[in-house]
DNA sequence: TGTCCGATTGGT
DNA sequence: CCAATCGGACAG
């Protein structure tokens, strides 16, 4: 189990992106250890990308990890309900971050369901909202760092995998940004947040 | 301090 | 289609 090293964080927000699918989302929480594989992230570009909390250099109390380094989790509370978890990318300054959209449950299957509470499988972490909650995110854990515990991202297989780009979800807002492909996800994977 | 609203979800 | 639910952004 060999975790992503800083380097693969810092540098732009669709590499990534792209390159964080099919690698393993891991926390060890006090319930116990869950495990996902990353099957649906999207990018947010920073300062130029009208979807980004830190779109034109916005920084306030909520996004101010994103102006840090790379490889620590920027999560914040959405709709008063759910919580979004991101992974700052780029270098110190560049306010970039992926947004993980999806994973495939691989371990801690009764953790993700009880906190969930449901049994069904493609319930667990198909969504943003849905895989937070899962894998025990809060933000009580923003600005975690990723190369340490309890959150971290191991190497996934280095089997060749087809990637879809698509626009993003949920930003209506963001004008000409709005139809940018910088969605991605596994091609045939049944773990998509919107079929 | 007061008001407005969201990178979503689940139920109608 | 629409309510849930609340911290944060921003105006005053």
């Amino acid at each position: 189990m060999e975790k992503l090293p800083r380097s693969f964080y810092s540098r732009d927000a669709e590499t990534v992106a792209k390159e964080l699918l099919g690698q393993i989302f891991i926390t060890r929480l006090p319930q116990g250890e869950t495990r996902g594989l990353i099957v649906e992230t999207e990018a947010y570009l920073g300062r130029e990308d009208k979807a980004a909390h830190s779109f034109g250099g916005k920084k306030t109390q909520r996004n101010e990890v994103l102006y840090g380094p790379a490889g620590h989790a920027y999560i914040y509370l959405i709709y008063g309900l759910y919580h979004l978890f991101n992974i700052v990318v780029g270098e110190p300054g560049d306010p970039q971050a992926v947004l993980i959209r999806a994973l495939e449950p691989l371990a801690g299957f009764e953790i993700m369901a009880k906190r969930r509470k449901t049994e069904q499988k493609k319930l667990l972490t198909s969504g943003p909202g849905r895989l937070s909650e899962a894998m025990g995110i809060t933000r009580q854990l923003n600005g975690e760092n990723l190369l340490g515990e309890p959150l971290f991202i191991a190497k996934g297989t280095d089997e060749p995998r087809e990637i879809i780009a698509k626009p993003r979800i949920g930003i209506d807002y963001a004008q000409e940004w709005v139809d940018k492909p910088l969605r991605f996800y596994l091609a045939n994977n049944s773990f998509i947040s919107k079929p």
